[in-house]
DNA sequence: TATTGTTATACTCTATAACTATA
DNA sequence: TATAGTTATAGAGTATAACAATA
């Protein structure tokens, strides 16, 4: 039980090191992963990442100062915002993914073929 | 792979949450883990933390101005200090512990016996 | 001189509360 | 009135650089 925990911190540091050798925060790491196959809008962004709406909008804003994320207006209503990868958002995100996985495997961090499931259902 | 990415902020979801509900930090949080079987001078504590040691002057300020750690100078070199936890952080710790892992266990987050020596080596 | 720790400063992330625009 | 999103404000966490005290 405490070896999931400290596995979590392990991994965890690993996200922040990738995210932070591309001068990005681990905050803005997880937008970018939750975006790779979705198009939220703010309320739905702000329950995916577990943080208030106010949070969202300048996690938004600086994601969008850098060019890998841009708003959506919805066309039905007008209050409704959607957030989507730019292209460069989507390049960027994979080049962490591949130097996210590389970090794991070569701190040992696998999981084994029997735990995926359990993990995520 | 990305099993394990996805576990990692699942968890790290539940050590927030347990954090916040007695008003503390993830940082602070990690820091009452840390401590719990060490008493580890300032740098080396940034070192665990995996943060800079000017970081660690103020999570500790705040830590011990909740009374959850104190300053131990060192009697042979008066440069170094080292930190340890009081008994109130102690408590809470256990506390934080105990809440961890019913929250984890609720989750269905458990690792399967097989995975436990494979990921903390 | 080198090392340990703190302080000054600036930025990101976060929540709460108040606000705007739209429904 | 209710909802989606933003803004104002305050506090925590972080790094860099400069500093103080000690070795």
């Amino acid at each position: 039980m405490d070896a999931l925990v400290q596995l979590t911190w392990r991994v965890y540091d690993i996200l922040d090191d990738a995210a932070r050798a591309h001068d990005l925060s681990t905050s803005q790491l997880r937008l970018l992963g939750i975006l790779r196959d979705r198009e939220p809008e703010m309320l739905e962004l702000a329950g995916h990442l577990g943080v208030d709406k106010s949070s969202v909008s300048g996690l938004v804003d600086r994601a969008a100062a850098r060019g890998l994320v841009e708003r959506v207006p919805s066309a039905t209503d007008r209050r409704r915002i959607a957030v989507r990868l730019t292209e460069a958002g989507r390049a960027q995100r994979e080049i962490l993914e591949t130097e996210i996985y590389t970090a794991i495997d070569r701190a040992g961090l696998t999981l084994p073929p029997g735990a995926r499931s359990t993990v995520t259902p």
